[in-house]
DNA sequence: AATTAGATCTCGACT
DNA sequence: AGTCGAGGTCTAATT
């Protein structure tokens, strides 16, 4: 992710890193790297696995065992690309597209990869009635999901044509917290059954 | 970018990193660094400033100075989020999308920001024959932008529904080098002039 | 330009 | 878990 931020690191030792722009690095293992424009080899800043990030809101906690911390307040995402998707994660975005009705009778697909400033949304859909309504799919759903997804909202329901956009988090397997943290932020829950929306894929007996 | 690529060190070690999928990154000082998934602090393979990539097709070069080589082989593109537009990068594209006829008469917008598997493409119109037509817009045109618009224009072409996409090359300058490659791609070179643009602008006297 | 000491050193190997 | 030694060390300061 690229965004203008503020990195305050307190730990072996203590450090500030005023507002400006750089590249935020997350990795599998929790790791989280601060990169300027510039250098190859050393970040600005760094937090070795095993840590663990917290977010809450414009503001990123990365602790460890050892109490060493590095907060990054966020003040502007430039570019958000997210996760990449696996072979399923791609599927399912396929099979939901194609069967967007698993999301409620009267959806239509507007487009897969919808795109904002800071990223593709996953799908945006209309309801029955018309309204927008941005999907976020994963395959197992946890809270750094649903906070890409806020994200995304808080853009999408910033433009008039669209606004207002509700939210949809969508995956195999939705964690109790995240769950929790989504309908407290009025963005709805769908559990994805991938057996069943490949049952009823039509698209092997196709031709084109 | 992230991609599968495998990657080959020669310099002051010989180093070889079979294929797998690696995040690159390339910073404004010319320098690039191969990351893993994991790890916050150092890369895989670097090459420090002051170095020069080339690319050619799907092969990346890296070298500097003292000898040093850094070969980056692509397989596959996974995510491309490109450069971090600036001011007057995302200015240049809203007057170009507005006054769409630059281009050539006749010319339709088809939309700003048009997604890609590998990232948006600024603009995509349509000649007045209706074919598609692929728009890079930088302020600087450099050799890096004609290969960004280049892999966008492979991904395009492969869509029957678009094929065939013509390429746009659009900046306030464009350098002979990248000017040279961008037509031996058959790609057209478009001079913007943002002040011209600017003044033909309307935006400013319309309420919404 | 060359040298030297420090690094949130990191990273791996070995006890 | 601690200790040791090398690193494409890198990085900054000093000579």
């Amino acid at each position: 992710m690229i965004a203008r931020c503020q990195v305050d690191y307190a730990g072996r030792l203590t450090s500030h890193l005023p507002m400006a722009t750089r590249l935020l690095l997350v990795k599998s293992d929790g790791s989280v790297s601060i990169h300027s424009d510039d250098r190859a080899y050393k970040p600005l800043n760094w937090m070795s696995p095993p840590c663990w990030l917290i977010v809450d809101g414009k503001t990123w906690i990365v602790e460890n065992k050892g109490g060493e911390k590095l907060v990054i307040s966020i003040a502007e995402i430039f570019q958000e690309p997210g996760l990449v998707k696996d072979g399923v994660e791609a599927h399912l975005q396929e099979l939901l597209a194609e069967h967007i009705v698993t999301l409620g009778d009267g959806y239509t697909l507007v487009r897969r990869e919808f795109p904002t400033a800071i990223g593709p949304v996953d799908i945006m859909a209309r309801d029955a009635g018309g309204g927008s309504v941005a999907v976020e799919i994963k395959r197992r759903g946890e809270i750094d999901g649903v906070e890409q997804l806020t994200r995304y909202l808080e853009l999408l329901n910033r433009d008039p044509l669209l606004a207002p956009v509700q939210g949809v988090f969508a995956a195999q397997q939705i964690k109790p917290q995240a769950r929790t943290l989504a309908e407290d932020r009025g963005i709805r829950c769908l559990t994805l059954d991938y057996d069943a929306l490949r049952g009823i894929d039509t698209s092997e007996f196709r031709l084109f």
